[in-house]
DNA sequence: ACCTATTTTTAGTCTTGCCTAAAAAATAAA
DNA sequence: TTTATTTTTTAGGCAAGACTAAAAATAGGT
């Protein structure tokens, strides 16, 4: 059994691990999760004994097999109860954030399989963050639709979401195509239709056509 | 803040004082959590510090009205989240108890009055049991409808859910009324129809029927 | 009223997860 | 290379919530 204490030690090395690639520092970790050092050292001792991540003193902690999988269920289940609090309970996205926190950490492996599928498998939570599926694994192309991307980002179109001949014209007098990198300038409010940035130009778009274009950031 | 252990010996308390009515002893509720009286007697002292309950040595605890909202709001969550288990996920309504322990206690008032509404406002919970409101009342006239109701168990009717006059003249017909005494002796998987009993004559209805019809348990 | 059985409380311990203060190791600077 | 600084670990403590064992209060039977 892992406690809630350990899964958010796990989470937190996964996060600052790079995807669980890097090893990470104790004090890296007593920053993320506002503890001192010595506790951080203490946790990492009983992580190691029940084989969660592997640990070599002064050089740092790494998640092995077992803690990655056990951080990617945690990080899985957040971000489908973020999608949960948005989408079904119409919270704002800026709320869920806290209530995620304590629903992360439901132990059911059903629970989870089966709030996946009431909400249609989604792909990414409501801040755009990927969700990786039952198995573990990140939506191969990750994107997310212009319209949802926040003011000053910056990515490039991966794709769109309809092919009808008309949109797909209109997309080609902009010079939007595959492959455009887009900057979005300005949100607004009003219609929310955004102010963009292609090749150095400025244009402007509806919030219909924004939604219809899916991006990758960065 | 009320943590996960003192909410769980609210509830026990709640549960084995007859919603609130009278004193619980300490070995009660030793029974109840699993747990030895010395710990309760410890925790006691804990609720009564924090004002949560009336505690008089040798002659049992009671709580008073704080302790009461706060331990009737997580039974309220518990039952709502096991109406979102069962209506929304389609667990089996044997399944759900363990993880609706889990859901009761994640803390948000918004989130779980969201959940209400997204749920339509339930009456009462997979098992029949009433589910208080945000004010933390229970609903006036507890009752289900006969098709909810188990084998083998008794109620007497409150109530139909359509008054057109062909429904009501069959009711007549099975000597079906406000007040009559009705025992399920089989519900049939088949067509969910159900074997019941009526001043000791076996009687046979459809399933639509027994929807229509709103008993209250005992 | 007195002795016994039960219930409840007290006293002392353990684990988890945190803390502070100090020691040890690693890193950077002179 | 030797000293100063930063990072990490060790040592010892604390609160929550559980435990066991023993003492104290209550209740029952005669």
């Amino acid at each position: 059994m892992v406690t809630l204490a350990e899964e958010n030690y796990l989470k937190a090395i996964l996060k600052l691990s790079k995807n669980g690639n890097e090893a990470v520092s104790t004090n890296a970790i007593s920053k993320e999760l506002n503890t001192k050092a010595s506790s951080v050292t203490d946790m990492i001792k009983k992580l190691t004994e029940k084989e969660l991540v592997d640990y070599q003193p002064y050089f740092g902690v790494k998640l092995n097999n077992n803690g990655y999988s056990t951080a990617i269920e945690v990080v899985r289940k957040h971000r489908l109860w973020e999608v949960f609090l948005v989408n079904k309970l119409k919270f704002q996205w800026d709320e869920v954030h806290d209530v995620a926190e304590q629903l992360e950490h439901v132990k059911s492996k059903k629970l989870t399989n089966l709030l996946d599928a009431f909400l249609g498998f989604p792909q990414h939570d409501p801040h755009g963050e990927p969700i990786p599926n039952k198995d573990g694994v990140f939506p191969k192309l990750f994107s997310i639709p212009l319209s949802e991307i926040k003011q000053n980002e910056l990515g490039s179109v991966v794709g769109v979401c309809q092919d009808n001949p008309e949109f797909l014209k209109y997309l080609d007098s902009l010079n939007i195509n595959i492959g455009t990198k887009i900057k979005v300038i300005e949100r607004i409010e009003f219609d929310s239709s955004l102010e963009i940035e292609i090749d150095k130009k400025r244009k402007h778009i509806s919030s219909e056509v924004a939604k219809n274009i899916l991006i990758k950031l960065k």
